[in-house]
DNA sequence: CCAGACGTTGTT
DNA sequence: GTCTGG
DNA sequence: CCAGACGTTGTT
DNA sequence: GTCTGG
């Protein structure tokens, strides 16, 4: 049984040949996000897929929509009954570890579903939000073959809300968790 | 063969 | 360290 | 996203 | 016209 916590982890992987200069690896390389499809053959995650997954708590996200060439973002949240607003889901992603508990990680991203399609209308991508039953399968010691099946039926059967918000999230240096920021902005809403 | 990349997303 | 691109 | 390529082979 | 690279 593996033992798992939960640690702060910056944002952007480092495999472990680029440990000795993280800052220039993170400069050419963008690891924010990984695509499912290829995490066994990418030289910066093939490592961490096969031996460092994790899952990443967040309560929403934003994905571009866009319309007649303009990009509106959309907050995408997780209601529950006791958290209307947005419950707490876990992401699936892999993480290294660059010194002792110093870790980076990044998040997995797969083909959108019918809903995410609709919203992330251009790219037709989303992060893979795994469903809960799959938590502790994610850390098992198993094949590449099982993690592959896991990403590709994984995602939550969980529903998911979506509406516009303001165009200002993509102004620099702005605080994506202020709350006129998550607020809904008025619009002639495909939603 | 050797040099260079190694990654994803899409606003300003 | 290993793969990709020229 | 926009600018630029759009092709193949593999030695010293 | 479409793909690739930055």
């Amino acid at each position: 049984m593996n033992l798992k916590r939960i640690v702060p982890a910056s944002w952007g992987l480092v495999p472990n040949w680029a440990k000795t200069d993280p800052e220039s690896f993170r400069k050419k390389s963008n690891t924010l996000n990984a695509r499912l499809e290829s995490i066994f053959e990418k030289s910066s995650f093939r490592d961490s897929a096969r031996d460092k997954r994790c899952l990443i708590l967040a309560d929403g996200f934003f994905e571009p929509h866009h319309e007649q060439n303009v990009s509106i973002p959309y907050f995408c949240f997780q209601p529950s009954k006791e958290y209307p607003k947005g419950d707490l889901f876990l992401f699936a992603g892999l993480y290294n570890e660059l010194d002792s508990d110093l870790y980076t990680t990044t998040i997995l991203t797969t083909e959108a579903n019918s809903f995410f399609a609709e919203i992330h209308n251009k790219k037709k991508r989303m992060p893979l939000v795994l469903d809960q039953n799959l938590y502790l399968d994610w850390f098992d010691d198993i094949s590449e073959q099982s993690v592959n099946e896991i990403m590709a039926t994984g995602f939550t059967n969980k529903e998911f809300l979506a509406h516009p918000v303001s165009r200002d999230l993509y102004k620099k240096d702005v605080d994506a968790n202020k709350s006129y920021i998550i607020k809904e902005v008025e619009r002639n809403s495909l939603f």
